[in-house]
DNA sequence: GTTGAAATCGATAACGCTTTCAAATGATGC
DNA sequence: GCATCATTTGAAAGCGTTATCGATTTCAAC
């Protein structure tokens, strides 16, 4: 059914139909009432490619992924939360994936051109990232998660990397830690630079210096967290302290800890970041985790929220989001002792 | 710039340029080359709505996710294979999150009768699954990840669950272990029935009997692994084997195992069913993990070959797949051993 | 040269909506 | 009662494609 027929049978206009469906203030409450109902009744819904040929609006936004491999647990999170915002205003998210940054470009170019979206999120900023650029002169709308270095302005929604790790180094520092491993994200990602920021600020505070055989770049897989932990605990001064950068790379140092005879929060303390996904809870651990947490499914929300407003076009100026990270404090992490030999076990 | 304004600059009629554009054969190829190559080299995309609106397809598919949780690791995995294949045939995904079933069914009705998307996927199939009626009745094309019961035809690509479950417990069977855990699916959905179904043949084939209270089903997080392991392993009688139904779950239990003082692969078998996440990978834990494998994202890539195929009227009949699930052995399975007191911690 | 078939190309009518501008209706004041 | 203004409705012109015909060109064969 289409409009010309819908408004047929209610007896007027396409006109009239189309401003009581859209919500146009020059259509008596009654008659707005009356086309509601049939809409419902009849199961009415305008056909979207017109609405998007007559406004010039796709009703949509775009997300593109790299590598597939990409799409990991934390897209998951942050799409739940931005797709529940976005589903409000009757935005609908579209995705792509793309094998490389030279396609990922081509793929915004195409979104663009074609009119498919009306604006685009990016996300897994590097520290220098070409896309701002590209985007901006494209004039294809976009919100980046995350933060990047740029002369241009833009609407970005991240959350306080530094200032998350500074706190938690320095909490470890304070409860007499002075050799504390950093599992961190991949090199040149944005976060991770930042957070390598804060883990220094917080030994820098406290006259510590920082080790660099106790640092690792890595994904945020179960495995890298193995493999980082169990290098760091074989070193001939082994961490008693560390610092993962997500919980599945905090899952895989636990393991490591573990393998290697010790007790977590006895022996080693851990401090992981928590992104809070559904399916692994530090406080379901043994021991509970001490977490630095924020919920990246709040984030997609925040971001669907910038997302409308830029819609509307009531941005004046740029969106610049930072969040604050609070530190939970659990069983994981405790005092300083006097690193035990390898095969130390107890209890 | 639209059609209009490319066909001027090239000095042919739009139809033509169109014509060469979509492929159609009767336009010389030397013609065809230069509008290739204009197009490339002024950015020429066609506008997706206007395409839309005169053919009538949308060029995207959607899927639609309830609760948003739903959004979890496996989602992401399937949508990258799903997405690397659709993006050959420039193929959008629209993805749409929901809160109750109802919401969903009515999401479907939106994108139908706006033409939004010419197909949806669905996926997390009960037993009894309304969606396939509805969709059918709505004339709205799918494919279902999954299988449920159904008197209507309909597309669908499945695993062998019940093959999958049925090898993993006759193997374990067969090293001697007579009890067998099963930390299951959620109740109700058609893989963990037919999981449960598996389970059950391989211990009736084997004069076996089943103890209900070995059977968990829930969420596969770490966290119901744990919860679910923990619990079997106080019974009086306690399990020397369990099959995890996902890694996650798997680690849950791996834990629930260490913490009870327990060996696994020595004191308790493990079989995991293992989709195959990069980021979780069963040769990486300690010990390595025998599985039941199968990649989702696999899954993903079939699905997207099958749309193709449907968009293109040449689905004669129904897909129907049911691919064979390989029982992969490691080091967490070996033959049975009495069951020692709970304190039996060894090396 | 013509001719006719085959190969190309082009004018134009949809497609289903929004939006502009004009018209009709209703209310108000005199 | 009628002019005036505000409120509500409608006709029609796009929006940028595709697809249906009909028109033109090409070219081999006579």
């Amino acid at each position: 059914m289409n409009l010309k027929e819908f408004s047929r049978k209610l007896g007027l206009s396409q006109t009239t139909v189309s401003r009581a469906l859209s919500g146009y203030p020059e259509v008596k409450a009654e008659t707005r009432e009356r086309v509601a109902e049939a809409a419902r009744k009849y199961g009415y819904h305008p056909n979207r490619a017109a609405i998007g040929l007559a406004t010039g609006r796709a009703g949509a936004i775009g997300i593109v992924f790299r590598g597939g491999t990409e799409f990991g647990p934390h897209t998951s999170e942050f799409m739940g939360g931005l797709g529940t915002r976005l589903e409000e205003d009757g935005i609908d998210m579209l995705l792509s994936t793309v094998v490389s940054r030279e396609a990922e470009l081509q793929t915004y170019r195409r979104l663009a051109a074609s009119k498919r979206v009306d604006a685009v999120i990016l996300h897994s900023p590097s520290v220098e990232d070409d896309r701002i650029a590209f985007l901006t002169q494209l004039g294809l709308p976009f919100i980046l998660h995350g933060r990047t270095k740029s002369d241009l302005p833009y609407h970005f929604m991240d959350i306080d990397n530094f200032g998350a790790i500074r706190q938690a180094a320095g909490y470890l520092a304070d409860l007499g830690h002075s050799r504390i491993a950093f599992i961190n994200g991949l090199k040149g990602r944005t976060f991770a630079e930042h957070r390598d920021q804060g883990f220094r600020a917080a030994h820098a505070e406290r006259g510590l210096i920082v080790d660099d055989a106790l640092l690792g770049n890595g994904d945020f897989t179960d495995e890298m967290g193995f493999r980082f932990m169990a290098g760091f605990l074989e070193l001939k001064e082994r961490p008693t302290a560390v610092i993962a950068g997500s919980m599945m790379s905090a899952l895989g140092a636990m393991r490591a800890v573990r393998t290697a005879g010790l007790k977590l929060g006895d022996d080693v303390s851990l401090i992981a970041h928590d992104d809070v996904f559904p399916y692994i809870s530090a406080d379901n651990m043994v021991p509970t985790v001490s977490t630095t947490r924020s919920s990246i499914r709040a984030a997609g929300v925040r971001i669907g929220e910038m997302l409308h407003d830029i819609m509307d076009g009531k941005d004046d100026g740029y969106f610049n989001d930072v969040w604050p990270v609070e530190l939970v404090l659990k069983n994981s992490t405790g005092p300083v002792r006097a690193p035990s030999r390898k095969v130390g076990v107890r209890g």
